[in-house]
DNA sequence: GTCTATATGGTGATAGAC
DNA sequence: GTCTATCACCATATAGAC
């Protein structure tokens, strides 16, 4: 990365597709997919679709970009929080915990995250498509392995109840990616507030309803 | 009604309408509102959409029809239990079993459901239209209330553990229903299947993760 | 790289025959 | 009550000027 000081950002190209991304995610969220057309994300970037096409080829292909950053930023906030604690209930608590504040700091991407793949299954058309659709599914699948496997291991070592793993595992991460539904960030949100509800989403599913006692 | 006994069926009208209704959501549930069309919903019923309009004003109608249907169902589930036992740890097991009971049976319209009110804030032109809406929101409001007051009762009289109650019972609801995304019924899916799948859900609900003593 | 203008296909809804 | 035929509109995507 040397002789490059001349430009004050390095590729403005990157920079725009980020740009149109970033349009996208709040248009997919706040409308759906397919009600949103492309002329309205080129309006909220005070642009014509014009910019978009050069860009991207298709409004799928638009699509599948903000799915892959969704997918990775909860990744990264499971990175983030490592190492974990070799006891497998404080790492689920940490992890849960982590995935909850993921899915409400990245509240737009994630939205489209949860339109996910479905939106297209009954209409991939070009090959090239077929083969996203197919490796977002498998981010997923890895995705949720992380937490069945940490599950499946707390069972093991006789620090987690024992239940069904997979239907568990499914619960659990349902209970907080349902907060797409009815959590709308606010413009006194910041990441303490944040914090504050994560915690509380996860405590009654670390202890359950029933009373201590 | 006098004067009718030709005719083998009381209303066909009423009829007609319910198989519209459930053809059109199963088209919703598998490609959302905006992707399917009314020729999709007239192909799966084997007529032109000539009927359909016949039945219903609009497209928007009918998705409230479904929608409506859903959460029909949802407050019957609800009621055939009833009466619930004066302990509301109890009562409130009952409850969400039953619930995810109803959303594995009525997987169908709950996924519709679910796509709920969200897609047609942005977009509802007559006020007729945005009568029906708000009335729709009512009724989702009023499902989660029931919840929430069986929560706060359980809290008062020591039988559940303390939390903060509005957002424990949209993690609890949200559990459940996020089946919509990965439960697919099968073939082979009866009712002691559906009961068992939802029992195994329920439990790490009520109990937590953490293990006893 | 970004715009304007346009081709093209599809979709909600209506009119009128039967 | 249901169908056929059709309209009017909108959205994706492209072509070519700048």
């Amino acid at each position: 990365m040397p002789s490059r000081a001349t430009t004050p950002r390095p590729d403005r190209g990157a920079w725009r597709k980020t740009e149109i991304i970033e349009a996208a995610a709040q248009c997919f969220m706040e409308r759906g997919y397919h009600a949103t057309g492309v002329d309205d994300v080129a309006r909220r970037l005070g642009c014509t679709k014009g910019r978009i096409y050069h860009h991207y080829a298709s409004k799928t292909d638009l699509f599948f970009a903000v799915h892959r950053e969704g997918m990775a930023r909860l990744f990264a906030a499971q990175e983030a929080i490592l190492p974990l604690p070799e006891n497998a209930l404080e790492a689920l608590c940490a992890m849960l915990t982590a995935h909850a504040n993921a899915m409400l700091e990245h509240h737009t991407y994630e939205s489209v995250v949860a339109q996910g793949v479905q939106v297209h299954r009954f209409e991939a058309t070009t090959p090239d498509q077929r083969d996203t659709m197919a490796a977002l599914i498998a981010e997923r699948d890895r995705f949720e392995a992380l937490f069945k496997a940490r599950l499946a291991r707390g069972m093991a070592q006789g620090s987690i109840r024992e239940s069904d793993v997979s239907i568990t595992g499914k619960v659990l991460l349902g209970a907080l990616q349902w907060s797409i539904i009815w959590y709308r960030p606010r413009p006194d949100d910041d990441a303490a507030h944040r914090a504050d509800l994560a915690a509380r989403m996860v405590a009654p599913l670390i202890e359950g309803l029933r009373p201590p006692g």
